[in-house]
Order: structure tokens, then C-alpha cells, then sequence
DNA sequence: CCTTGACCTTCCAGCTACTGGAAGGTTTAC
DNA sequence: GTAAACCTTCCAGTAGCTGGAAGGTCAAGG
């Protein structure tokens, strides 16, 4: 199987794949007479656990660890749940911050006019006039 | 004041300042005989207000034009307001993104015992056996 | 047999928004 | 006098790709 279709199978595009081979986190893929890669289900099945657990906001050095687990029989599965519960945790920080953002920006919006004048709340509060935290 | 007390004041870090001033974000600083910048309160009061719309989820472009509409006397609070809204949207989005990979990881987790032994429902979950969209 | 289009290869550049660090000049305090 | 704490510029690196150029390969149609 060449590139192309490893990508569509695996849900990751071709240009991702070269790259995850660049940076050793997948092994060299085998090649053809012609020079192109060639992959197998093996191969298909690592880069599939890839993009899933991209998916998921593991970044790529998690992934590599995750990817060693994967190939490890002596693992523990501790482990595994230790990575998922911290990402878990990271990704609550983040959602808490975003939250925090949008409902500033939602009253900022709430206390504008939005009218062809030049008086803006939003302005007016992003310049800070009058708090000081 | 020199460009640490700006950086204090506004909320900047002096290498983010001189960052903003070298893609043209900002004016150029004015020059004290040494040749260290100098900032007065009009310039802090900018770079302040940069660092309020990074907080709440603008990108450099969109602070660009955040800026331009502070420093435009002929501007429709409209033009900001969209700009807010059209944010907070976005912000929605990543929320709910967020969200859904983080009760992806909270059930993988749920699911996985998390002992000493090699058995894994979160290494299961991410290589996919069984379920493909 | 030739061409056309869809593949594939490598390599280099660019994106966002900074941050770190080197090398060197200045100012201030003791 | 000297050491600490400023300041300057410039270059490199971060994450995770993506786009594009230049060129080789392959399958189908005329």
C-alpha cells in the first residue's frame, strides 16, 4: 500500500506521515522497487493510534510514550490511565481559561452598542481605563 | 521609563515588546541618548491594551485592527463589537472541542484498571480494534 | 509510442507568537 | 573599581505541521 492510501486510512495525511518518520516517532517505512513506502497493516494500525491519540491533545512527545506502551507486553496499565488522567487535567485548565475568555468577551459585547458611533465598552474596557488588577 | 518598568506596567514581557515593535504592531519606541527605548503613558497605554485583547483570545492580526479601531475616531463601535462576537464563537468552538476529548479521555480512563498488569483499555481505545466512523 | 494526469520522492521555506541566549554597551550602587 | 542589573542587536529554536518546487514513476487512452 502507498502512501496515499496508508493516509486515508489512517486518518492522517501523507504529508504527516513523512514527518512522523523524519522525527522517529514511527520506524522507517519499508520501500518499493520504485522507492516509494510501503505499508502494511502493522504499520497502518501504529499510525491510526497516532492520529487518535493526537485527536485526543496528547502532543507528540506523549505520543511516543504512549506508542512505547502500545508496543511493550511488560507494561503496566498504570501507566497508560496516569497519561490520560494528567491530559485530562491539562485540558480542563485550558477549557477553564477559554471559558473565562469567551465570558469576557460576551459582557464586553453585552455593554457595547454596536452602532455606526465610535463609543465602544469594548474598547473602552481593553484600553483598562479605570481597573487595575 | 525604560523598557522593563513598560514591561511591569503593561503586562508585557520586554522581549514581547520589542517583539511587537519589530513586526510593526506597534510604533517604534522613542530613543534616549544611550539609545534605550523609551515609553511614556500613551505607548504603555497601548501595549496594555495589546496585552488585554491577547488575554481574552485575539491574534496579532486581529489586535491590529482591535488597535486600529482604538486609534480611529471615525469608527463604528459595530466593527469592534463583530470582531468580539466573531471571537467568542471561535472560542466556543475550541470549548466544545476541548470538551469532547476530554470525556473521551475521562471514559477511556473509566474503563481502564490502571494496575500492574498489561491489559489496557486505553491502548485498546486508541488502536482502534473494532470501531472505525 | 507518446502523452497526460496522478502518483511518488526529497528538500526548503513558512506559519504563530514568542523565548532563550550570546555578545557587548550602560548605569547604578557600594 | 567593580559587580549587578540594566539595555542593545541578532540568531536560533519551539510545535506540528503545510505548501511548493523540482523531478522520478506509473497506468490509461489515443
Amino acid at each position: 500500500m502507498n502512501i496515499s492510501e496508508a493516509a486515508r486510512r489512517s486518518g492522517l495525511s501523507a504529508k504527516t506521515i513523512r514527518y512522523y518518520e523524519e522525527i522517529e516517532l514511527v520506524s522507517p517505512a519499508a520501500r518499493g522497487e520504485n522507492g516509494y513506502r510501503q505499508y502494511d497493516a502493522k504499520a497502518i494500525d501504529e499510525l491510526h493510534f497516532l492520529a487518535r491519540a493526537r485527536e485526543v491533545g496528547f502532543d507528540l512527545r506523549e505520543c511516543r510514550e504512549l506508542l512505547q506502551l502500545l508496543r511493550d507486553s511488560q507494561r503496566r496499565s498504570r501507566h497508560a490511565r496516569e497519561l490520560v488522567l494528567e491530559k485530562s487535567q491539562q485540558l480542563q485548565i485550558r477549557i477553564d481559561q477559554l471559558v473565562a475568555m469567551q465570558s469576557v468577551l460576551e459582557d464586553m459585547a453585552s455593554r457595547c452598542h454596536g452602532d455606526e458611533g465610535p463609543d465602544c465598552a469594548i474598547l473602552e474596557d481593553l484600553a483598562g481605563h479605570g481597573e487595575e488588577s
